[in-house]
RNA sequence: GGGCGAAUAGCUCAGUUGGUUAGAGCGCCUGCCUUACACGCAGGAUGUCGGGGGUUCGAGUCCCUCUUCGCCCA
């Protein structure tokens, strides 16, 4: 009888009290605090987490990302590194800011009712009550990031960086005020950079209009637009100088229905002839390429659309708007525009149109080119140092396919608007002087100015704040301490990998190696990991607007947090999406409660028979005291060993700054480094060893029973420590449980497993065993197709040759007991009514099954293997006998194929010769 | 308009530099509540590796092309 009583563990796996125990055990030791000082001693590895919006709320796509980072952070600090995983928040400037505005907004007031300073407060004060929850939500699924390094990019301590980025920037002559056509977005009220204003595919339309010549009414041009709302501020009409249709025009001037403003007929060589009429209206102040023709031209620059997006005449405009449309929507206007000028005979057609619009990537709204003044970073010269650290080798990315896009991108960089017209984020450490006759320049500066240094009287800082990138980009060093040479900074920078989504490889990856090149002179990582999206099965992404979400917190419940991770981990290709079903959460968690229950109960067996009395160590155990299992199962842990170095590793490049091309693309498999620990727990170590094992730990004492008890406990320590970094928080409380753990340690902080042997060659002794299984596993086929009663016992007689018959005769016992056999050993084949089946090697088995056996049914399974195998020599035979391939092929390969093929030729004459006996 | 990726078992996917009889999980079929586990055990079925062409002794893997789906950039 079992004795469930003094098993520790209960018969079922309590997924959330483990949880909750063993993360505040972990905390509260400082099992994931690094040390600045150790790093010294030790390899540091260190990943920064890509800071969530301090807003945000825990969605699918934070649970893959943490995870992974999670695994590759246990991982690295198994493995003896100083390990560092740096959590923060982001203060998201324009997103935080809009949620309080749309507080604000319910109450029926704006941020301009508050004024600046109230509306930041209230913000802040949003932020300090609300804000970083999804911190705590991350803790719930296991991250062991260093909390006691939490940062934020508005703390003080990282405004104190943004500034001094800002500055040196300056007098590096990177930053400038530029004035120029931007993204604005009417609705947000704020520029945005190039990558914030995304691209959407719509169907629009393309408008015809037609402009007369004011010297000839009877003659006119048509220009082709997609906003007519713009033709208000037309200041020229351009055409390609090599487009012969329009030569005699240029240099005449048109007249502008609905406003009657006169403009003229240019050529520049950016209109395409191809393109719509080949004739296209100029609006300097609202479309990017037409102020750059505009500034070719010295054309007026008419204002015809003010920040909110309304129809007026805002600047350099008078008398171009009529009475009419002002104050109009620019949607609206758009309306009444092409109504008047259809009025006016001046539409000429209409015609649908396929085009990208840029849109808000935080408010989705049609973005407004905007002539504005704005501050820039020149970026060639940061793009460059960031172009020279991978193509040096000091960075990679993987998949390295991300890396042409990286290349393309820095290629191709343009100047990054760093300026926004809203009031939550870092204020541009910039101050004029009020005086308007002082002739003070705008003074930049590390520390805040209150006085003008010329006239000394009054000053104001510039109104705009910096983009919030401009803080995130300096993540990987702002986080610790720079620009101060703090000892966290010598100690942890440059960091080791950085992994996130391809989403953000323009917003902040490339950012980042531009900005840590710059200012310290090193890529703030070596390796970019970038993984897939999660989306549902129908290939959306998963988010809240679309409904289609799951909610990790609500997996961690159901499931627990182990099968959360598992499930992103196992099935985490390498930047592979990950396919969810919403509406079946069974089909994509039971996997891995399953795989945690499985893991219970082999901790369950092993408490119950191995007990809790002390082992002697692995070490101390003569080897010619182990047995073949026990030789099999190291040498299948030595394999798992390896196979999971093998996917994840290596950690950083051998040299330590540079990665070779072999190295180049390994590692980060974290699918195969689950699997590899899966297959070895479970394919190995419960099915086969555990069973083996029984019959000695049913024993109550003895040398053997030791050795067992050794073994065993041996072998699951190896597969905990290997799985800690999948499935944390079931590992340890079972790692806790082992006779032999250390009161008071971790397995989160114990040694990453190594193998005992390196070669990987199977030893002789584990050789047997694998006959042993073969055996084993034949008996049990043939028992299933003769539909033999699974408590009954069989006769089962193994012919082997000399060599592999005196390791079968000792595996006998444990045979039996495994296929519930009476196992004899035979020289030679007795033949008659029996179930026979070839194994490796020349091991026959033989099955008498006394009345039971279906001759024909035999004949007919034999016949088909032969005619299988006949085939198969046939074409190794046929290549064989082909010269070209004897001669080109490796002479390895040829040598293996040539003992295929006698190891099948011999195959074949023995399954022969049983079909003989059969009498065919 | 330019670039990239994917297409392998019913489903989701592995398959590193071309080289055993192409694998896993889930699902499916058969039999088992065998004293750790039915969230389990044992046995089993399932693929012209998207179509076509090429290179090679040899192609799921390399090249070209077509089809379908998806992503990024302009």
């Amino acid at each position: 009888m079992t004795a469930p009583d003094t098993n520790p563990l209960p018969t079922t796996y309590d997924a959330a009290a483990t949880e909750a125990t063993w993360y505040a055990q972990w905390t509260e030791h400082g099992v994931f605090t690094a040390d600045a000082e150790r790093a010294a001693t030790r390899e540091p590895f260190v990943i920064v987490i890509p800071p969530p919006n301090v807003t945000a709320v825990l969605h699918m796509g934070h649970g893959l990302n943490n995870t992974v980072q999670d695994v590759l952070i246990r991982w690295r600090r198994m493995a003896g590194d100083e390990a560092l995983w740096l959590p923060g928040t982001d203060h998201a400037g324009i997103a935080t800011q809009n949620v309080v505005e749309k507080q604000l907004a319910a109450q029926g007031k704006t941020r301009f009712d508050l004024g600046r300073g109230p509306f930041v407060e209230k913000v802040a004060e949003f932020v300090d009550h609300t804000g970083g929850e999804i911190l705590n939500q991350l803790k719930a699924i296991g991250s062991s990031a260093d909390w006691s390094r939490t940062a934020y990019t508005f703390s003080p301590a990282l405004s104190k960086s943004v500034r001094e980025a800002f500055v040196r920037l300056h007098e590096d002559g990177l930053v400038y005020k530029g004035h120029r056509v931007i993204h604005w977005c009417p609705r947000c009220g704020t520029s945005l950079s190039d990558e914030e204003a995304e691209f959407t595919d719509t169907t629009g339309k393309l408008y015809h209009l037609k402009y007369t010549l004011a010297d000839d009414p009877t003659q006119s041009i048509t220009v082709a637009t997609t906003r007519p709302e713009t033709m208000l501020g037309d200041v020229a009409v351009a055409v390609n100088p090599e487009d012969e249709r329009y030569l005699a025009m240029i240099g005449r001037e048109v007249v502008l229905p609905i406003n009657g403003v006169r403009i003229p007929i240019i050529a520049d060589s950016y209109t395409d002839a191809a393109f719509g009429t080949g004739a296209v209206k100029i609006t300097p102040a609202h479309d990017a390429n037409d102020f750059e023709v505009g500034k070719r031209h010295t054309l007026a620059m008419p204002v015809v659309i003010d920040a909110e997006g309304i129809v007026r005449e805002v600047d350099d405009a008078a008398g171009r708007v009529p009475a009419g449309l002002a104050g109009l929507d620019r949607a609206d206007a758009r309306t009444a525009i092409v109504k008047m000028l259809d009025a006016e005979g001046a539409l000429v057609k209409v015609e649908p149109h396929a085009h990208a619009v840029r849109h808000c990537y935080r408010c989705d709204t049609v973005v407004e080119p905007r002539l504005s003044d704005q501050w820039f970073v020149r970026m060639r010269p940061l793009a460059d140092k960031a172009l020279d650290v991978l193509r040096g080798g000091q960075l990679r990315i993987l998949p390295d396919r991300w890396e042409a896009v990286y290349v393309n991108w820095l290629e191709g960089i343009r100047d990054w608007n760093i300026s926004r017209q809203i009031w939550w984020g870092h204020r541009v450490p910039v101050w004029y002087c009020d005086a308007p006759t002082c002739a003070q320049e705008p003074i930049v500066s590390r520390t805040d100015v209150t006085t003008c240094p010329s006239c000394h009287g009054t000053v104001r800082q510039d109104e705009d704040v910096l983009d919030t990138w401009f803080s995130s980009w300096l993540w990987p060093f702002s986080t610790l301490g720079w620009p101060d040479a703090t000892p966290d900074l010598k100690a942890f920078y440059p960091g080791d990998v950085l992994v996130t989504a391809p989403e953000i490889l323009f917003f902040w990856v490339s950012r980042m190696v531009m900005s840590g090149c710059w200012f310290l002179d090193q890529t703030p990582f070596h390796t970019v990991y970038l993984h897939g999206t999660v989306r549902d099965m129908q290939h959306k992404k998963m988010s809240k607007s679309l409904g289609n979400g799951i909610d990790p917190l609500d997996v961690v419940k159901l499931y627990g947090a182990d099968a959360l991770r598992w499930t992103m981990t196992a099935g985490l290709g390498l930047g592979v999406d990950v396919m969810l079903d919403p509406t079946d959460l069974e089909k994509s968690f039971a996997p891995g409660r399953n795989f945690c229950t499985k893991l219970w109960n082999i901790g369950r067996f092993l408490l119950s028979r191995v007990g809790t009395e002390p082992l002697q160590p692995l070490s101390s155990i003569a080897p010619e005291r182990l047995t073949a299992a026990d030789h099999w199962i190291l040498d299948r842990l030595d394999q798992a060993i390896r196979d999971c170095d093998a996917a994840l590793g290596p950690p950083r490049p051998a040299n330590g700054h540079t990665w070779t091309d072999a190295e180049r693309g390994r590692g980060l498999r974290l699918s195969e480094y689950a699997e590899a620990a899966r297959r070895f727990v479970w394919n190995e170590l419960a099915d086969w060893y555990l069973e083996a094992l029984k019959p000695r730990l049913y024993a109550t004492e003895g040398e053997d029973r030791e050795v067992a008890r050794t073994v065993l406990a041996h072998a699951f320590d190896g597969a905990l420590r290997l799985l800690q970094p999948v499935v944390p928080f079931i590992t340890e409380a079972l790692w806790q449980q082992l006779p032999n753990t250390p009161r008071g340690a971790f397995l989160a902080q114990a040694a990453w497993p190594v193998a005992r042997r390196g070669d990987g060659a199977a030893s002789v002794e584990a050789q047997a065993f694998e006959y042993a299984r073969d055996a084993v596993q034949a008996i049990r086929s043939v028992r299933s197709e003769y539909n033999v009663n699974p408590g009954a016992w069989v006769e089962a007689m193994l012919v082997a040759p000399a060599g592999i018959a005196e390791l079968l005769d000792a595996q006998r016992e444990t045979i039996g007991s495994l296929a519930r056999a009476r196992v004899a050993m035979a020289s030679e084949n007795p033949g008659g009514a029996s179930a026979q089946l070839l194994l490796r090697d020349g091991v026959e088995l033989v099955v008498p099954l006394a009345g039971m056996v279906d001759l024909e049914k035999e004949k007919q399974r034999l016949q088909a293997e032969l005619t299988q195998l006949e085939t198969q020599l046939h074409a190794l035979d046929g290549r064989l006998a082909n010269e070209k391939f004897v001669a080109k092929a490796p002479a390895a390969l040829v040598e293996a194929e040539r003992a295929k093929a006698e190891d099948w030729r011999s195959r074949c004459a023995l399954m022969r010769a049983k079909l003989g006996t059969f009498g065919a």
